[in-house]
DNA sequence: GCCAACGTTGGC
DNA sequence: GCCAACGTTGGC
């Protein structure tokens, strides 16, 4: 799950209320998608700090919430407002994730890239503007290695 | 249902 | 701040 550190970090996750927050205002189809349709709870997560100094995977997460409908879409104080959301159809969804683990150094972009098993990770991929995606649990297993050793 | 125009993301 | 890569919108 990508975020933006300055609007909301692995910090900011680890400091709210029982380490955990909903990931709110995903307004792209396939990142909903897969929060509705694919994420579980128990599920690990990696937590991947975007347009920043410090670009890559910062930690892990967990899912602690199936997905649930993201009411920040009828809130028409929020960023996150969509006129096409209702309640009877509230278009966008999101689960709950609870922090696990800040890693020492966040495992930059530029270090992914030169792992070979991590070639097919979609958030290495050139252009890759999703924030949600996929991740093997190989590509998993893999960083946290690379953790370990930072 | 096509596709051009536009808006957004996100690395650099 | 630039720009490539997408996703979405809306006219036809």
């Amino acid at each position: 799950m990508k975020t933006e550190p300055d609007a909301f970090s692995i910090t900011d996750l680890k400091n709210s209320p029982k380490k955990t927050a909903s990931w709110e205002g995903v307004r792209n189809y396939q990142a909903r998608n897969f929060m509705r349709d694919e994420m579980k709870k128990g599920d690990l997560v990696l937590i991947y700090h975007s347009s920043c100094k410090n670009i890559g995977v910062a930690g892990i997460a967990e899912v602690v919430r199936e997905s649930h409908p993201d009411l920040t879409a009828l809130d028409k104080n929020s960023p996150y407002f969509d006129p096409k959301a209702t309640e009877d159809e509230p278009r966008w969804y999101m689960v709950d994730v609870r922090w696990i683990e800040t890693f020492k150094e966040v495992i930059s972009l530029a270090e992914l890239k030169e792992e070979k098993k991590l070639e097919n990770m979609t958030v290495v991929k050139k252009g890759s503007r999703l924030s949600i995606t996929p991740v093997s649990l190989v590509e998993f297993n893999h960083i946290k290695k690379m953790a370990a050793k930072a």
